[in-house]
DNA sequence: CCACCTCATCGAAACGATTCGACGAAGCGA
DNA sequence: TCGCTTCGTCGAATCGTTTCGATGAGGTGG
């Protein structure tokens, strides 16, 4: 592997100078440039990335913190990693895959070791011990997703407004004709730990409900796709039966769906499902109207914080430039496409 | 940061004797150690990634090249992604994602500056360019599916064996009384480019047929899902038309199921439907009967040849080894759960 | 008592880039 | 013609490890 004493030698000048000409730092004169140039191209030349490095400690790699708990694995995680990666490579830096299943060990790691210059720690619940270790250890972080207790709000983060992302399905539904709508939302567990995305989504329900006057029954999700199911089934047996139901417990649909559909109930016509928070172009389900994540939006904002984190760091450790934490809440559109269908027969106004 | 000197200093011996310690490969007394440790531990000691690669130029880091084209993504590659980073840390190793769209070159910038010890290549085609970029670079790798196209036998791969998954996934029906089974193989495109997934489908479509004596009707899908969703439409407008449908090509699959149901065929009553290469545990679509990838072991396995085939290269660059190229073909099994409707009214035997 | 060996530790030389100050050669005005 | 500035290039120090040979203390056998 040729080395920058190698382009030196065979374009007949120093070290220094091949670096100058790669950098651009100082000027160097045009015939000298071109042989160097030249040479570069013959010996088909790349630094070190480590020699790089160790001189600057600068490494050009951002972290990527993938949730993983228990093994589990969620398609949203794959798509925003990958979105995440392009974002990065527009700024030349490359994505150093986290998947550990104890985030904080893996974090503390990338961090001591320099291998990365900041992070994106992804799925942040409240009281993620991996967002005070990352401060506590004074390394650049951003947050995807979730993020909003009392002691994040000092570190950047994105995320969906999921209050906004509920109410819209709601009263998209409702300007679809529906006077009834059920609301099937997070998990309990998720409910009753006040995950933030689980309370907005409520509030967000409640508040669509006021403004178009539609009645809407709201149940809790659950972790079982079943008892899920269940729940749905027992409010189409009520007397006055939803029209139309939104969903932002993605995990039991498909087989919510599916028994909806051994049960009988015909789609879209006696019940309009509307999922929130799906991926684009991808989502595995049948083409349903539904109000979609900004997957690349969000991935770009997040990448671009963290690195902004990072730089605010190196000079002189001054105060974090003067821009301060950022935090971006994304506002949520429906998916073109598919729009919800009436209800069979319309309670008309 | 604390570096080796300080903690050299902290404990009052030479620097070596601390790489000693924490590397092991030289006999220090434990009285020296247990200073020494207690010094890393005081000082929260972390070895810089970088120093240590420009020292050994090894990185222990893996690159991950994910397909990208025009923006397509698939879930099934967050999925090995995940899963071949797991893999990798097993071995000490992190994962670099590379989503570059124009794979080569950003194969190229990460072998040539030593950024990764090694890559595995995603989705590799017929022909594919990084592969002899790779190998003209002498750069080691291991190729995740699809692999086994003439320049390719000298790389070490791992794929599933298509022609046994759907030849299981036919025999599956016909062991439940299906006599008249369709196969919806992968798209034109990919059977008139010849890719081996699509042809190795359609062998094991013809050779199932004729083990089970069953009448296996096959149709291409493409890659307008509205096309192949009428193909099946077609099929089952037949005089006799098949009661079980094997499907290869995943992509339409929501929407030839979502029309099916539209259309008022019962499902799986008047047509069960088996998907082949499914992700397990969460593949978005109601409970099926189907052929999982085995997607852990076939990223473990892909993973170790790749980290084995880094470390064939370093010592003298002899021979790489004595266990050459490795190729592994992995034997489908049906998913547990769900079996297969037999057909409303069985051609008994 | 001396030569020799083992054992634990040290010192110094890499690894390959970046970057600061220095330095010689021109160019310029006085 | 002399001193000063500008321009292009060079040399050397530095980043933090690993690892090879050296070194000195202590033990052993003859």
């Amino acid at each position: 592997m040729a080395t920058i004493k190698d382009v030196a030698e065979r374009s007949g000048v120093a070290p220094s100078t091949v670096s100058y000409v790669l950098s651009g730092s100082r000027k160097i004169s045009d015939e000298t440039r071109g042989r160097v140039l030249e040479a570069v191209r013959e010996l088909g030349y790349h630094p070190r990335a480590s020699a790089r490095t160790l001189r600057s400690s600068r490494s050009s790699v951002l972290a990527l913190a993938v949730p993983r708990e228990a093994g589990k694995y969620r398609a949203v995680d794959g798509r925003f990693a990958v979105e995440i990666s392009d974002a990065a490579r527009v700024h030349g830096f490359d994505v150093l895959l986290m998947t550990d299943p104890d985030g904080v060990r893996g974090l503390r790691r990338v961090a001591g070791s320099g291998l990365a210059d900041a992070a994106v720690l992804m799925a942040v619940e409240e009281g993620d011990p991996r967002v005070r270790a990352m401060t506590a250890a004074g390394f650049p972080v951003a947050l995807l997703g979730h993020g909003d207790a009392r002691d994040e709000t000092e570190v950047p983060w994105v995320d969906l407004d999921w209050e906004a992302a509920v109410a819209l399905a709601v009263r998209e539904a409702a300007a679809a004709g529906h006077r009834h709508i059920a609301f099937l939302s997070s998990a309990e567990h998720e409910i009753t730990s006040r995950r933030g995305y689980a309370l907005h989504g409520l509030a967000g329900a409640r508040r669509a409900a006021r403004q178009t006057g539609a009645e809407v029954t709201v149940r809790a999700s659950s972790e079982d796709p079943g008892v899920a199911a269940a729940r749905v089934r027992e409010l189409l047996a009520a007397e006055r039966p939803p029209t139309a139901l939104v969903v932002q417990h993605l995990i039991p649909l498909p087989q919510v769906l599916a028994e909806l559909s051994a049960g009988g109930v015909r789609l879209p016509e006696e019940l309009a499902v509307v999922p929130v928070g799906t991926i684009p172009d991808e989502s595995g389900l049948p083409e349903l109207p539904r109000i979609d994540l900004p997957v690349s939006r969000m991935a770009a904002a997040v990448t671009g914080l963290a690195l902004a984190a990072a730089e605010a760091l190196p000079p002189s450790g001054g105060e974090p430039a003067e821009s301060g934490p950022r935090h971006e809440l994304f506002e949520p559109r429906m998916a073109a496409g598919v729009p919800i269908a009436p209800p069979r027969t319309p309670n008309a106004h």
